[in-house]
DNA sequence: TTTGTTGCAAAGGGTTTGCAGGAGA
DNA sequence: TCTCCTGCAAACCCTTTGCAACAAA
């Protein structure tokens, strides 16, 4: 369980981009969230002068291809996006309650993708999981 | 694996809709396409006459409900449909060569589920998985 | 100075809504 | 006949594009 070790804000410069605040923005507003938000949302947590809609969108673009940003459509059919911790194989679980979002290092699927082949045939090579819940502080007021 | 099986029409009547020739359309071509198809796609493939796209998406919705179609958003970001086969839980795999789509009856997680929930300590409830790779024909050609 | 970025406005494209006419039962 | 359903047109809304001004290095 990794819910409250952010990782260090990637460094732009490495990956060819260059340094502005509004990158700098977008990431500390997903950083610091520990749940996916929209793009309307990211924007209204903008610093002062608000930048474009479509900055974020440009950059989010961006930040998903180098691994850092995760986009996810939840089941109210609106595509958010989530920092990504870990750049390694992971997946995402939310809690249905307050919407916080962990990552899971790891694979969940093990043997079980092996058993799909099997079953279909197929020869299976990415897949996309996402898990939802309760997170352990909702799950006790449930009780 | 059931590439081939396509389950009967299910009853429009018993889930308190009339039969009309569209609704009876958007469900063969989902019926016998194995693959998802886009709102536009079935569109152009709804007999003489075509009808509008406003009743495809409100049918889609309502099949939806009805647990007879599911929607899966694609690496290209459309949205498309496909038919469900088995109204248990399943998993679609896609192949990414051909885009056939074959139905997985039950759930690869098992117990991977149980190791995500100590990871995380979260109560996981549901989850949704889609999964991709090379269907027999197309790992066969690929060699 | 050079070139990548931003912001605005407008275009784009998929999806939804309102409403009157039409078809199922 | 009574509703439900369809089709059209228009509205919506999220996302992308074009382009000139701007700022990082």
């Amino acid at each position: 369980m990794r819910p409250s070790d952010p990782p260090p804000l990637p460094s732009l410069r490495a990956a060819g981009m260059r340094h502005t605040p509004q990158r700098q923005h977008i990431l500390e507003v997903l950083q610091q969230g520990d749940h996916p938000f929209t793009v309307e949302e990211i924007w209204e947590r903008m610093p002062k002068g608000r930048s474009g809609i479509p900055t974020i969108y440009r950059n989010l673009e961006r930040f998903i291809a180098e691994g850092w940003v995760e986009s996810v459509l939840g089941e109210d059919q609106v595509m958010r996006f989530v920092r990504c911790h870990s750049r390694h194989h992971h997946h995402h679980i939310q809690c249905e309650r307050c919407g916080k979002v962990v990552e899971v290092d790891g694979c969940a699927l093990g043997s079980g993708l092996e058993s799909m082949e099997r079953q279909s045939g197929f020869k299976i090579t990415r897949h996309k999981l996402m898990l939802f819940g309760l997170c352990p502080i909702c799950a006790e007021k449930e009780r």
